[in-house]
DNA sequence: ACAAAAGTGTTCAGCGTACACCCATGA
DNA sequence: TCATGGGTGTACGCTGAACACTTTTGT
């Protein structure tokens, strides 16, 4: 037991994992295997530590509970609502993360009784208040990937411009003319051309490489306004 | 005295609030009349209570630290470090705000032996890791600005036009071509002319006001990419 | 040789930038 | 009438949007 003067409220992190398949956008859910919300599907999250940061508490549980490690993961909301768990007083950390879904494979454990990838536009009734935090976090997303260079990370290390296209069509629910999007891209001066690749009918594309090195070169010399 | 099975984080909320007294940007800070940091300077905040959300357990340490109240406050980033506090685990969040500042009247209240504004370069030494906090408040407002008219908060409800561009160019730190300033910022349209003024030598300024109508209108219509 | 997918080019309109001139006030 | 600060106009270059043609593969 633990002992406090004042009252204590408990502290969760969540987080949201994006992924790509080649044409959807999808999310990494679990089902929870113990109460509150048993059988409902929810974030991958949990309780975090006294000794570890909010981003380690996030990086273990998703771990723990879907195997996936090693990731980039970055804050975006605080989620504070008093009665948002049944149990407690209880506040989560909610994290974003965008990464290549078929280079990790997701095995369910710990708390979670199943964990898989749900597409966007079909995600089954969820625990707690994630569906609001789902929603939140894609409009982070949309407007993220506007002015940020995050497609990539849903990306293999090569991608075909068509690949990139897709990302931003499905994220953003939009078309956009093929020729003017390779234009775009490629004045972007950090998406760089590599070999060939032909898979299927029609012309190969070009395997292209987002170069990390040259993005940041670019926004520190880059003008504001 | 309350108790948990597991340890619980304690949880504050921290205020950056900006004001802008027409020439400088400024911070509003707190000298703590209590230990830890007695006698150091910190951002107005303090201990979120268990039936109140973090907004609103951040507007009301504000108010009981500055009275200031009822200003719009905005959630930016939860600090988590593990040594943050020396007192126990406490994890902060963090708001933005950006006010009229001589609209408010600053009184030193509660836990706070003064309260009073810093230019934002001349910052005193801080309690905590507020510095921290403010570094990142300070690239949160640059990428603001620059994307959402937020200026105009600092603003009374009419303004000149040199006023506006006073404040871009101390908050991005480059100046900017009065005339292009100006054709810029009529041409978005919710930039709008009311009387006249005359203050001083010069050609008296129109005065303008921000139609947040119409500027909520246009982000319903814009296109993304 | 034909369909499918991908690379490349042209035109035009709109926006940002650089720069100059005129106007209204106080002293 | 002069200094000061504020409004308005023009020219040019770059970027985004609309749109067509050519190239390379598989069948």
């Amino acid at each position: 037991m633990y002992t406090y003067k004042y009252p204590h409220p408990a502290v969760t992190t969540d987080c949201v994992v994006f992924g790509f398949d080649g044409s959807n956008l999808n999310l990494l859910l679990i089902e929870r295997g113990i109460e509150p919300f048993k059988g409902k599907w929810a974030l991958p999250g949990g309780f975090m530590n006294m000794d570890e940061t909010a981003e380690q508490g996030a990086m273990r549980e998703l771990q723990e509970e879907t195997s996936i490690k090693d990731i980039y993961i970055e804050q975006f909301h605080t989620f504070t609502s008093v009665k948002r768990d049944p149990r407690e007083r209880v506040l989560t950390i909610a994290f974003l993360a965008f990464i290549r879904q078929e280079k990790y494979e997701v095995i369910a454990g710990d708390d979670a009784a199943k964990a898989q990838w749900f597409p966007i536009d079909q995600l089954p009734e969820l625990a707690f208040d994630h569906k609001d935090i789902i929603t939140m976090a894609l409009d982070k997303l949309k407007w993220k990937i506007t002015y940020e260079p995050i497609a990539f990370r849903l990306l293999n290390k090569t991608f075909t411009m068509t690949q990139v296209q897709t990302i931003y069509e499905v994220v953003l629910g939009q078309t956009f003319d093929r020729r003017n999007f390779h234009k775009k891209m490629t004045a972007l001066g950090y998406i760089i051309p590599t070999e060939m690749q032909s898979r299927g009918s029609g012309r190969p594309g070009t395997l292209f490489t987002f170069d990390e090195d040259k993005y940041k070169e670019q926004i520190e010399n880059k003008k504001v306004f």
